[in-house]
DNA sequence: ATTTATTTTTAGATTAATCTAAAAATAAAT
DNA sequence: ATTTATTTTTAGATTAATCTAAAAATAAAT
């Protein structure tokens, strides 16, 4: 069993996690301490401290890396994160953009029947309002691809996760097409001349988008 | 304002209300430090540091008071804690003997936002599992009226809170007819001869309790 | 009214988490 | 291959929350 660990440990633990997976696999002391929003000496003292603990890896100048331990801990804070935003989103009407701070809080409550009824509650989601996958209790998650609408194959169907631009126009057409952060996008064509792509916004009439649009609108595949 | 406080801060301020609304006005550094699980100089040292922020009154010797803007502050933490019981018992499932360690936790998260649509998805509870009254978002809470189903009023409605009395037979007595902490009690009659009441457990058939059970089961009423 | 017991406070330490400033090590540039 | 720049680590301090042991104040007992 793994000894209780203050939320700050937590932290530290979900940031190695999400930086080791974005491409480097050591996490140098420098990104990690801003990652956090403090000093690298506070970084580093808390990475000695996360070694002794056996949860990381870590050689002098070398960075750091997660052990297993380690990476079980952060999956399962990263799985409570999640569910907590569903349970925001679908039951307390909160909108998509608004969940993040509340689940950084909810994410260290402890204790694992409280994760297990949520999760049974809110129906075994697989993926958050974000469009990111739910690691299941064992840490195992479903890999998501993530593309935009302008590449992506005729027929996929996709959750809204992003907008590459926050061009106000643009945001403001979106708006008024229906189509907003967590909207299931079902692709039904493009048009190889202009690049348009005709979409079907949470299973509504088909409607087009230009080539601009498609190319900065990026969504999640999911399963059909 | 109040600037951001500590969790335990919030616990100490929670402590002081509880313990001088049982009677005394003034909270003793003692039963402070008893009640927090801790030794009377980390109480005292608490007390000085809630003095300065204007939280609470203290003089040396004379114990601790709540002042109003700390008043506020525990009636918040306690609305809290209550709305999220009523949350775990009555959507996750929980057992009313189970929710207490969790919703020390969960009445920790900082977000008025979360607590106004918790409270709406709950459909606005004025009372939480255990019996008690929620305070509101001024805090203010209706009067909680408890007492013995040997003496309250027929047709009173109330709701379990305890067995004064932890006698084995009675306890399993209880257990077999259906009664359990947070049970809907409804008293329907009750014989002057041997003051045996006539009792529905939550909506149930009408069912007998000697005067010995009646006296031992404490309620709080409810409105009807 | 003293003595005795209890309660409260103070003094001095400890641990987690943080900081700034300086030193040491590594990486990049000429 | 040195010099320069960057990154990382160390040293020493600070604050919140805690502790033990001793001193001081108050309350209770004779």
């Amino acid at each position: 069993m793994i000894s209780e660990l203050s939320f700050t440990e937590e932290n530290y633990l979900k940031a190695i996690y999400h930086l080791s997976s974005e491409g480097t696999d050591s996490v140098n002391t420098n990104s990690l301490a801003d990652s956090m929003s403090t000093t690298p000496a506070s970084a580093n003292d808390m990475v000695k401290r996360l070694a002794t603990k056996k949860l990381i890896g870590y050689q002098k100048y070398k960075g750091a890396t997660l052990l297993s331990r380690g990476k079980k801990v952060a999956l399962s804070i990263i799985r409570k994160h999640r569910l907590w935003e569903v349970f925001l989103v679908e039951k307390l009407g909160f909108k998509w953009d608004e969940v993040h701070e509340i689940a950084e809080q909810l994410e260290h409550i402890k204790s694992p029947n409280l994760i297990k009824r949520l999760d049974k509650f809110l129906g075994f989601p697989t993926i958050d309002p974000h469009g990111d996958p739910i690691p299941n209790e064992d840490g195992v998650m479903k890999e998501t691809i993530r593309a935009s609408v302008s590449e992506v194959h005729i027929g996929a169907i996709g959750i809204v996760v992003a907008v590459n631009n926050d061009d106000t126009l643009l945001l403001q057409h979106l708006d008024s097409m229906g189509i907003k952060l967590g909207s299931r996008i079902h692709i039904l064509n493009r048009m190889d001349f202009d690049g348009s792509v005709s979409i079907a916004i949470d299973d509504g009439q088909p409607q087009f988008v230009s080539n601009t649009v498609a190319e900065n609108l990026m969504i999640t595949l999911i399963e059909k």
